[in-house]
DNA sequence: CTAGAACCTCACGTCGGCGTGAGGTGCAAA
DNA sequence: TTTGCACCTCACGCCGACGTGAGGTTCTAG
């Protein structure tokens, strides 16, 4: 399998999949031509890197987690680094739901003075919370 | 009120504060010497800032939403910016989740490798879901 | 009055995840 | 055989949120 395919299937560039065998994350074989050769597993692979990279891991990380997929062997500083990434993102949806819960109460008085008219309406103007 | 005075309470760096001036968030008074002197919903206000920095909003966008914190008017465009980011942010807890989920399926498998001993335990390789 | 914090303004450095040419090669169809 | 698309390797560009000096001023304590 060519990497166009595999950028398609994946749902990433090609310069994203050159971009990730030069860090290391998948390492395809060469056909003769020097072209690169990709398994289907290779493609759940880069899912599974493409949801890694959406939770905000860098790809040092995610480099040092890979590994575990391909061995399913886990050295207790793999499963420590495991729990200490999931701990990160657990933190994150603490912070972004704050932030929602915040803009949702904006959202809530901004509805105050928007959702009836079309046009702009005379507001009274005073300090918020 | 002094920037370091702020950074302090504020829990961010003087570098930081300049910064949001440049930007056009926190734009301070400047005092005879042409020292920055904030007032005390300046730090509410940085916090603020804070908040939708962490949930990833890039400060054009905070630019656009911090005038109606002010005036608590809002126009129907500024309700749809707030209603964008807000679901952006909905859409970003939607994919850390999923992150950590699948995370967290990892851990449990590692777990079974790890957890009984200081050691490395011989394991069975095979291929994972 | 004087030391030494704390402040000021440039202005360049950084880092990560690619985008985007430039210039050349491989491969399948007509 | 020739078109033409997909592929290849450099290698520079970018953007945002600051960090980090350099070199000078202001404020406060003793």
């Amino acid at each position: 399998m060519r990497i166009g395919e595999v950028a398609e299937r994946a749902g990433v560039s090609v310069r994203a999949l050159r971009y990730y065998e030069e860090q290391g994350l998948v390492v395809a074989a060469r056909g003769a031509g020097g072209q690169r050769d990709y398994s289907d597993s290779d493609v759940e692979r880069v899912k599974f890197i493409q949801l890694l990279y959406a939770a905000g891991l860098p790809s040092k990380a995610i480099l040092h987690i890979l590994p575990f997929l391909d061995t399913l062997v886990a050295t207790l500083e793999m499963t420590q680094r495991l729990t200490k990434e999931r701990d990160r993102i657990q933190a994150r949806l603490h912070d972004l739901t704050r932030a929602r819960d915040r803009l949702d109460e904006l959202i809530g008085f901004a509805a105050q003075y928007t959702e009836s008219s079309t046009a702009q309406c005379p507001p009274r103007v005073h300090a918020p919370a």
